[in-house]
DNA sequence: GCCCACACTGAGACTGAATCTCGATCTGAG
DNA sequence: CTCAGATCGAGATTCAGTCTCAGTGTGGGC
């Protein structure tokens, strides 16, 4: 979705040096469909010839989290993952087959949250949703 | 709120064994208030001197979450955190100030997530919801 | 264009959480 | 009371993620 061209211009646009190992991150970011782990992206980088280090992989990762374009995620089995993202809040559908994500816009849930934070007498600062599934691509081909 | 002896008898009634080892980390759970990391049980079971190893405590964690006695949450930063519950599907809210952390019940949610399941044609399996905040005890004293 | 401060990088050491292994121990059915 | 096997503790191991540090490359200033 995020392309790599909109990654490499934010980070310019954020004021930070736009050098080669961080593009060659953004064209992986970019390349990916759905959620990857900080480790695929290692291997993706080693299997590129990059020469990019896993440090370098963190950091650039941790900038485009900061930036907002990579949202990290948590998955059932407790991994920690990342998915590239529009820089609004919103939430995260993440197919357990296929591994792609989708954009789940606020549809009502802001209005959930205020009845559990009158409810409970509890301001809320942050929250998080994700819902986990089997997307329309999948099910309609593995249902039969 | 769960009580040693709840966890004590879940264990028994699931078909395992009712060992001491097992019963102090029951113990130690049920004395916690709010969130605890693996790591923080460990410590208390130095610190009571039971004598328990690591990898007990973990392998006994493993067991209660099995059980559905206990659930696994990961805070903002990250981290992974533990939090003694009942066995029913619902959701935390966490106060980032005490660490305490309240059960939700399932409010509207079951309709928005029907919504967001139509909008993009995805059989949801499960979800999570994580809400963070202040709790009434803690905005009520530190707020003057 | 050229310079140079300094943001950034790679390699590898380091940390800390979590898992695994293995021989010893304990539980509980019979 | 006995015994199989579930469970245990200690420590080795693995692995994600962070940190360090000397070297490199970017891009603003001239």
């Amino acid at each position: 979705m995020t392309s790599t061209q909109e990654l490499v211009e934010s980070i310019d646009r954020a004021g930070h040096r736009l050098t080669a190992p961080r593009r060659a991150v953004a064209e992986l970011v970019a390349a990916r469909e759905g959620h990857f782990t900080a480790a695929d992206l290692v291997t993706d980088a080693r299997r590129a010839r990059t020469g990019i280090g896993r440090a370098t992989v963190f950091r650039t990762l941790e900038l485009f989290t900061e930036l907002g374009l990579v949202e990290r995620v948590d998955l059932p089995n407790g991994d920690h993952a990342y998915v590239a993202c529009e820089a609004v809040h919103h939430h995260h559908a993440i197919c357990t087959s296929c591994g792609r994500s989708f954009d789940v816009s606020d549809v009502g849930l802001a209005r959930v949250l205020d009845q559990v934070g009158s409810q409970l007498d509890f301001r809320i600062t942050s929250h998080r949703l994700e819902v986990f599934g089997i997307c329309a691509e999948c099910h309609g081909v593995a249902a039969h």
